[in-house]
DNA sequence: AAAGACACCTGGGAGC
DNA sequence: TGCTCCCAGGTGTCTT
């Protein structure tokens, strides 16, 4: 489910709503995440405020004075605010009860995501190799020439690599590629110049898009309010195999690329 | 160093 | 209706 759009929808959902509360209760009703919850983690967080809730590519933020809560929703998570008590469902491995008021519930049926505090995120091994925000001034022409500088990679599967940039993911590569007109398979080291600027504008573009549409909900995306992402309505090749082209009109091919599925339009990208 | 395969887990949909 | 099989928004780890 949640690329960067998607996680930063839940961020922004969330914000207004936890930070300068602070964790009265922590109920772990299953530890076995990606990673186990560590069990001291109550200990730790309990009584202490929420001072900033940040996103660094797919990761959430939770900051207290001393440390952090690194979230991550993996595949299926979704973190969600509850303005009052409500019975647990399936899959609600775990709730913070805030004060002075309100719950949030991580809920996660595939169990990638992960819950792990550290004292200093930047220095965490998860984030400490990220590449830049896509979204940042810092992702530009000239980082992604150097990135791709050499490198016999898909320039999809490179995409998708945090260590380039972070918070790409299957469904954003597929739509960037299709805006640039690059096919997925193409090898990163093998794209001019001018190609990867239009490449840098199409992932901001795609990803602001998305942004400004609560995200993509395909299944059970909701965002911190409860609400689904709507721009899978705008999604012009993803999950559309045969479909035709929204530009001209020939059939959208699927393809394996690195194990993932890969959509593109053979006339319209090169 | 880089690229590829595999692992983790549940649920939904397709096909029979 | 019910069974089996395949696939899914991610990414760390192990193997070539």
């Amino acid at each position: 489910m949640p690329e960067l759009p998607e996680v930063e929808t839940t961020r922004r959902g969330l914000e207004s709503l936890v930070v300068g509360k602070s964790i009265a209760d922590l109920t772990i009703r299953e530890p076995r995440l990606r990673w186990p919850v560590a069990p001291d983690l109550r200990a730790r967080l309990l009584g202490h405020r929420i001072a900033a809730l940040r996103r660094r590519g797919k990761y959430l933020l939770m900051d207290f004075t001393g440390g952090s809560l690194l979230v991550h929703l993996g595949m299926s998570g979704t973190l969600r605010y509850l303005p009052e008590a409500a019975a647990p469902r399936a899959h609600d491995h775990v709730d913070f009860h805030l004060a002075p008021e309100g719950w949030l519930r991580f809920n996660d049926p595939r169990r990638f995501g992960s819950l792990q505090y550290c004292a200093d995120p930047a220095q965490h091994r998860l984030l400490r190799h990220l590449g830049p925000e896509p979204l940042d001034a810092g992702f530009d022409a000239d980082y992604l020439v150097s990135a791709c500088r050499g490198r016999r990679v898909a320039i999809k599967q490179h995409l998708m690599n945090g260590t380039i940039v972070a918070g790409i993911g299957n469904i954003y590569a597929n739509e960037a590629l299709f805006l640039a007109g690059i096919r997925p398979r193409r090898q990163a080291g093998r794209i001019g110049r001018e190609r990867l600027a239009v490449l840098v504008t199409a992932i901001k573009s795609v990803l602001n898009d998305a942004l400004g549409h609560g995200g993509t909900t395909l299944r059970d995306f909701v965002g911190g309010d409860g609400r689904p992402g709507y721009f899978k309505l705008s999604l012009n090749v993803y999950d559309r195999p045969e479909e035709p082209c929204p530009r001209c009109a020939h059939p959208i091919r699927k393809q394996v690329v690195g194990q993932r599925a890969s959509y593109y339009c053979p006339r319209c990208q090169r």
